[in-house]
DNA sequence: GCCAACGTTGGC
DNA sequence: GCCAACGTTGGC
């Protein structure tokens, strides 16, 4: 299984939004660009990802999972474009900010640092469970 | 609100 | 195919 980050401007679509759909999930759709689409479909069903809402929070909220694999986005015709269907799984206890991202020397590498434009991004194993226990999750749960 | 970083577009 | 111009994202 792999882990993932799906970037959102909270005015636009909330992690309460997300929330709110329960678990019937909603598709990640308005993605355009190519990075974060190839990152989509590298997707599997049952991978799991952090939810952050970029701007004025700067933080990573919860976590999600993906329920359905890359499809045609249908906000568009255009048919470069796909999306992935999430789901909400659980809050985080606290937000994990960029700013603590920032200050973790384990985290240096992660592209939400070292990227800030991505919003659709792999996390790594190590990077993940670091967040979850900052977050106070169990890292292994 | 500003601007750096990045991606895309289009003229040549 | 190169690169300047432009648009967008998102941190600050």
């Amino acid at each position: 299984m792999r882990r993932w980050l799906f970037k959102s401007e909270p005015d636009v679509w909330s992690w309460d939004d997300q929330v709110a759909r329960g678990d019937r999930g909603e598709q990640w759709d308005g993605v355009r660009n190519y990075q974060a689409r190839n990152n989509m479909q590298a997707m599997a069903k049952g991978d799991l990802g952090f939810f952050y809402h970029s701007n004025k929070e700067r933080a990573i909220v919860g976590i999600v999972e993906v329920i359905a694999e890359a499809h045609p986005d249908s906000t568009t015709d255009d048919p470069r474009w796909h999306c992935v269907d999430i789901r909400a799984v659980e809050p985080l206890s606290r937000p994990v900010t960029l700013e603590m991202c920032k200050a973790e020397p384990r985290l240096a590498d992660m592209v939400l640092v070292r990227n800030s434009r991505l919003s659709v991004q792999p996390v790594a194993p190590e990077e993940w469970r670091l967040v979850r226990e900052l977050g106070g999750l169990d890292p292994d749960g």
